[in-house]
DNA sequence: CAATCTGTACCGTCCAGACGGTATACTTCA
DNA sequence: TGAAGTATACCGTCTGGACGGTACAGATTG
């Protein structure tokens, strides 16, 4: 019983984190179904059987990545105060929380798939014009939610390729965007309704 | 004779943007000296007497492309309002136009790198630092620096994958970005000063 | 003559995926 | 109860092809 490196309970989820482990330590180039087996614990027929080819592996991992951050988000609405850029505020804290807890490592994987086959990033597209319009509907002007979205997508990618890694670098970015969200809620609608902090 | 598919003068020069966009259609994984070749309308032994070896074409492609945007930014400080977050502006303004005349291709050129090889990464991340350094001690606090820095890279990110492209969303960005540091400015020194909109 | 290529042939390695086999738990039914 | 069958969850090997890189013999141009 060799205990694998990564602690998962089933191959399943195993196998996953660490498709995302190599992408990240060596590049997506290196990424094959032999690395990702050695470092799951996990034979290659073992993998296979659970990701018919190496696509599908791909799209598992791509799948996953956007809703930890967005189901987190939905968790986090109700906490905060209200006001027309409370769901650009959750995105914001949702990208926070999930980024610290290191359960991110998902997010090295889009570049994984920018790397294997761009056309695999239109539902992701897809998503984000979606948010645009949702967001813009609760009163934000568009781009203005562009622009904070663009810095939650940075700060993805920066730390996810481990360009930016600081975590008080961190906090202090994540404060200045809620800031900025604030202070542009209370240009909107300078009736009260502002001033509430995140926990 | 064929007439390759990317015009420019000479091999060198047409091998990196041949290489370029192979990353851009079909994914780092799939930049192969063969490829490449093929579409620079160059034989394998013609681009192999350029690069060494793939190694040396992706280094290539990595020094290139940070230089276009820095290069332009420098050309258009003299231009800009004075403030102090005029070299800010200037990287602003300078992302976008580099990505206005589609110059900007380098960028998917990062992607590949980490597609290949995270640690090709360290000395972005030194010189973003420096960029950090050199911004504030003209004055701007440094999480508003790397909010609108972030918001930078990702509009980067974004395009050179093709998930955001429309340009005139991309000028509504840029000007909204201008704006919050023309703003932050503002903020800082009250004496006026601001106002000057580029172009 | 030298630089800048083209074109072909080839080698070694890596890797995706197929495939056959194994172990075990669960079900069926006589 | 227990033999037989079936589904699930893997393991380990093999093969064919892709790819990086080498070598070298010319062709073209200045």
């Amino acid at each position: 019983m060799t205990t694998p490196e990564t602690s998962a309970q089933n191959s399943y989820e195993s196998i996953l984190a660490a498709a995302e482990e190599v992408v990240r330590e060596s590049g997506a180039v290196h990424l094959t179904l032999d690395a990702v087996a050695a470092r799951a614990g996990v034979s290659k027929g073992g993998l296979l059987y659970h990701f018919r080819n190496k696509e599908a592996l791909i799209r598992a991992m791509l799948t996953r990545m956007p809703m930890t951050v967005l189901d987190h988000a939905k968790d986090i609405v109700p906490t905060l105060p209200q006001g027309p850029g409370r769901d650009l505020r959750s995105a914001i804290l949702a990208t926070r929380d999930v980024l610290a807890t290191g359960k991110m490592q998902g997010l090295s994987s889009s570049l994984l798939a920018a790397a294997y086959d761009p056309s695999l990033f239109a539902p992701i597209r897809d998503q984000r014009y979606e948010f645009i319009e949702k967001y813009s509907a609760q009163g934000l002007p568009k781009p203005f939610i562009n622009a904070i979205l663009l810095a939650i997508e940075g700060l993805w990618i920066m730390e996810s390729l481990s360009i930016a890694t600081d975590a008080r670098e961190r906090e202090e970015v994540i404060a200045q965007l809620v800031g900025m969200v604030e202070a542009e809620e209370r240009r909107l609608t300078p009736t009260g309704g502002s001033g509430g902090q995140h926990e």
